[in-house]
DNA sequence: CTTCCTATTTAGAACGATCTAAGTCGCGAT
DNA sequence: ATCGCGACTTAGATCGTTCTAAATAGGAAG
């Protein structure tokens, strides 16, 4: 039971006052090059350690901050996560992690969590179905947030994302120019706002270029959901050559079903995944797939969450990644 | 700027004292139900809020927890960090996330920062290379920690993790079962107790059967790693008919590099994994794999931890689980 | 009508920092 | 000498809780 060294003690061994030893602490430039160095080895004798929930209490500052995912298990949002660390880690701030299973309720408690707990700021990407008032409330608790991924509203807050309606677009245009004419998409279940700008892409994309619309399939959003599709797939009346997958987990659940029935993805249909997860070279055949960056996706939003904790009053900024398609075998030959 | 609902706000309009306030946040029995109702009226009037920090400060306990892990990428690390996560909301604790990048500096700074921010407890997987000292110093400040997956000192600490020995032992048997009498090992670079306690699960089980070591080839831990090994597994002086991999990632690259090299994984030469990760079934072909539960061992080691937190004496406890052959294609048929 | 409980409530001092406003010190200028 | 000024330093209040020890109310028992 070692009694906590404060900065009264740490004070008294460098004979100066509590204040002053705050003030090194906080690497103020008002204390004198003598003072400082002598404190700070009275800090480092004593094994002294900054109490951030005291200074909390009076600064308001808490160097901490929530991010709120609704899933950890597609490694899109591990890298996501990964970048939002990165950046807040250097920037000297600690991350509160939770999962909102997708589930808006289970979100509002994780939400007031946070709050009992003074983060300073919150990187959310919204559980489906959540109620837009959300972000009032947010707004009423004067908690500065970042959305990412995923939005509800319009811009009414800070935004993170990738250009998915100019993803899904490079992807399809890659298609229409291996030959293929009859597109289908591999969508989901779920009515996010990832989900309408995917399809929002694809129809667009679509009108842009001489190919027609292959069809719908939704999925749950798993692989075990999309091997089961394929089946689905492969019934559509449109007898589509390739299909665009929402991501990569999709995709690489719709190749192993399409192989499940016969067919070889790359070589009898076209496959295309969107995020370019590493898991997309470790399909066979790789995947091909439209790169989104999630780590980077990450590493903005925490740079937008930053820079509204800096400057509380600028105008909302949107931040959007511009992506990259992954030529691979899957998207196949050029068909004639 | 909202200004703050304070406990003497609720106690003013509930014509109450401060301390009863406290008492009703902190569901103690107390109070009255009459007073109590009344209080709990009055906070949901003003939407109070329940100021974790301020209450730390007094009582010592913040109903936050650390978990340190050396990587994000890996979904391994996620599925344990998701069984964590988990278990910490239902306990209504909240998990500060950091990622040590398998760097002890980096991890020291990390466990300095989650010490200011007053955690009570660390899950700790240690950063390769970490200093055994380590312990004693957190051991010193007085902070529990559990450690998971990999292990510094020697039941210095509760500790939850897999039986890998036992896993590898189940992937040889079933080798050797299917025929194979040279198997070769793809580990790994980093000295962690993680691949120790894999090679010495790999020579246990050999000496137990027919088959013998077909050489060991290290690569670093990543599919990129395994996918340039390939060719080193190939020119084994033993030509081994199996490898047997790290974990599922290394067997994902390796199967892309025996490809690469003209070799059909399953047909050609037999792959297997450690962990069975989702990615185990979209590769093809399916990946025979060793299932490990990560986000059960999780789940245990959040366990560990608020059990030591309500019981700090409590004997020291290791969770070891169970590990579970999944066999599917990878690993080939019988070969005579 | 005391006295003694039990059940509830409370005043006031912590907790470990930050902030404000007021000091102190040395030194060159008057 | 005295003043003014810049460069530092500091006393003391304060943040929103919890804790301790003591106060109070309302009976039941004597």
């Amino acid at each position: 039971m070692r009694s906590k060294v404060t900065l009264e003690d740490v004070a008294q061994g460098a004979g100066v006052s509590r204040a002053t030893v705050s003030l090194v602490v906080r690497k103020s430039p008002l204390v004198a090059e003598k003072t400082r160095l002598k404190v700070e080895r009275v800090m480092a004798d004593l094994d002294y350690v900054h109490d951030l929930g005291a200074a909390r209490m009076r600064s308001k500052s808490s160097r901490t901050i929530g991010v709120v995912v609704p899933n950890l298990v597609n490694s899109f949002f591990t890298e996501f996560l990964s970048g939002v660390e990165q950046v807040m880690g250097e920037g000297d701030r600690v991350v509160l992690l939770a999962n909102s299973h997708d589930d808006p309720l289970r979100q509002d408690e994780i939400l007031h969590r946070f709050r009992g707990h003074g983060v300073d700021g919150v990187i959310l990407c919204p559980a489906q179905g959540t109620d837009p008032g959300l972000l009032d409330r947010l707004h009423h608790w004067d908690l500065p947030v970042v959305q990412s991924l995923r939005e509800i509203g319009e811009n009414a807050t800070d935004f993170a994302g990738g250009d998915y309606a100019e993803g899904v677009g490079l992807a399809v245009r890659h298609l229409v120019a291996l030959g293929h004419r009859r597109v289908a998409f591999l969508s989901v279940t779920a009515r996010t706002s990832a989900r309408k700008e995917r399809l929002l892409g694809f129809t667009r994309a679509l009108a842009q270029t001489d190919a027609e619309d292959g069809g719908i399939v939704e999925a749950e959003l798993s692989w075990e959901g999309a091997f089961q599709s394929a089946e689905k797939v492969l019934q559509l009346a449109s007898r589509p050559t390739a299909v665009l997958c929402f991501n990569d987990v999709l995709a690489a659940g719709l190749m192993a079903g399409l192989r499940r029935a016969g067919r070889v993805p790359g070589q009898d249909i076209a496959v295309i995944g969107l995020d370019d997860l590493p898991l997309a070279q470790l399909t066979f055949p790789p995947l091909t797939s439209v790169a989104m960056w999630p780590d980077q996706i990450g590493a903005s939003a925490a740079g937008l969450l930053a820079r509204r904790l800096a400057h509380p009053d600028v105008p909302v900024q949107r931040s959007i990644l511009v992506p990259a398609l992954k030529i691979r075998e899957s998207s196949g030959v050029q068909i004639n």
